[in-house]
DNA sequence: CCGTCCAAGTTGACTAGCCAACTTCGCTGA
DNA sequence: TCAGCGAAGTTGGCTAGTCAACTTGGACGG
């Protein structure tokens, strides 16, 4: 992020560099905006604890200030970190920080892959099957295809350093499915190849509850048939709002644990009473 | 909502009434602020069906025109929108509807009483112990405390309409459990009785996995120890930022699901391995 | 010593406008 | 017929400023 591309549309540039208030200890990524870089430069001078445990932050004014940027672009960059869960924010007075540290989440979820090497442990995937048929009901549905429509299905069991983790059952639409398809068997990340093909993943719903183990289920993870799983179910959409894939994702015992942050301001999160199957 | 209460300064009014570019068939509830006011209609007109299945949105500048305010506080709303999961939202094209519905979540989520309510049944909360004792070094470190702090910590067993579904231990710092342990044993909902106490939950960090029950959950909730529970940790604070509350809630299987929309855009979701105790 | 009140500081909300980046779609030319 | 170009439309990003609502802490008075 060091030097800002364009320099946007700012009358005088009057020698002060963009966001650069703070040494910036690299590492960081940021994409373009102004505002995503300021906030990557204070989410890690939280993390690193610059402003103490429950410190206070100073006043929009002064960041904007210190980073050259207007008070609106200051206000992007904090509501960003506040959905995070990393600082608090209400009126008259100075925002206060809230965790300790936090994860980049969404890839983190997404990505079986991703999720295995941010933690340094190898991912792999043992291809089970590969079929090709007529969606039903509520495959259709998911995915929004039409009747007589054909839906690509995967089931993996996926392992972290070796040992069995989780069976990933994914139902794809024919647009993905045929990219899918083609791949040899032992391609641990799927969601990689598919980024490169143009399918990007942007959204997802996510819900998650407990199950019990079926027949499958304990042939491929060694466990107990009947025995307790954490079954995570997700559907996800592209930049356009076309759903891309519909997975079931059960996890044994003690492997995983999810973890959501929801404030009043900006929530996502939600209970449900079982429904939809 | 049907009418704004203080038509802030904009110049002149020049009679058209702002936030009302569609009739806003009541019901909704949406506080002062304008932008929150767009959101909740856009959010009705959506779930109502009014742009259709995956149907678009006006153009911000429209919406802007129809309801009398700036095209900036039109983007707050839909920003709102978004980190909802209701539409998409990319740079060259109209936003699309996303999801077909999507409940108010974040008081869901805190408050057992009101999510009961929310889906038509009858919350129950039966006490079975309250105890007063020195906090151990976890519940110091969740709550912020001195070495040498006091808990309050509570079981109960919560029903729906007269089942057991979930056990919830309650670890409350003092200036709470003051106010909970005077409590009748019969109160249902602690949430109400300490919002009038002025005690606000307005941030809380969740965390979802699987555990198995142990002889007081099995003898609450009536099922075999060691069975499989759906455990949800939280830990919630007041807008200071201050920890009002640590819990630990174990559901029986099929009583409930957890339910989460994350994007590229705004995220808040995680997964872990293991971690914390 | 303690409570009240006020002023300064701070965030929330909103407006108006600008430019850039991107998508879509129709038109044109090969 | 089809590919490519370009214009129009749309959202993302940013600035600058205004006013309102709220919090905090200190001065003052009882």
């Amino acid at each position: 992020m060091t030097d800002v591309a364009t320099e946007p549309q700012r009358p005088e540039a009057e020698g002060r560099p963009a966001v650069e208030g703070r040494p910036a200890a690299n590492g960081e990524r940021a994409s373009g905006a102004l505002y995503r870089k300021v906030a990557a430069d204070l989410r890690e001078a939280i993390t690193t604890g610059a402003y103490g445990e429950a410190g206070r932050l100073p006043a929009e004014g002064a960041l904007a200030e210190q980073y050259g940027v207007s008070r609106g672009t200051v206000r992007q960059a904090l509501a960003l970190l506040r959905s995070d869960g990393l600082v608090t924010s209400r009126r008259g007075t100075r925002r206060v920080v809230l965790a300790g540290a936090r994860v980049q989440s969404f890839s983190e979820l997404l990505s079986f892959t991703h999720w295995a090497y941010s933690m340094g442990e190898e991912p792999g995937g043992i291809l089970d099957s590969l079929v090709r048929r007529p969606a039903d009901a509520a495959e259709r549905e998911q995915l929004r295809l039409e009747p007589g429509a054909e839906v690509y299905v995967t089931v993996r069991l996926r392992t972290l350093s070796g040992t069995p983790v989780m069976v990933e059952r994914t139902v794809y639409p024919p647009r993905v499915g045929e990219i899918v398809a083609e791949l040899p068997p032992d391609v641990v990340s799927h969601t990689e190849v598919l980024r490169e093909h143009g399918i990007l993943f942007t959204d997802a719903d996510h819900t998650i509850d407990v199950v019990a183990a079926n027949a499958e289920d304990a042939r491929l993870l060694g466990c107990r048939r009947g025995g307790p799983l954490l079954r995570e179910r997700r559907r996800t959409t592209d930049p356009t709002g076309t759903p891309v894939e519909w997975s079931q994702d059960r996890y044994l015992p003690g492997t995983v644990a999810f973890s959501v942050h929801n404030s009043l301001a900006t929530s996502a999160l939600s209970r449900h009473a079982r429904e939809m199957d």
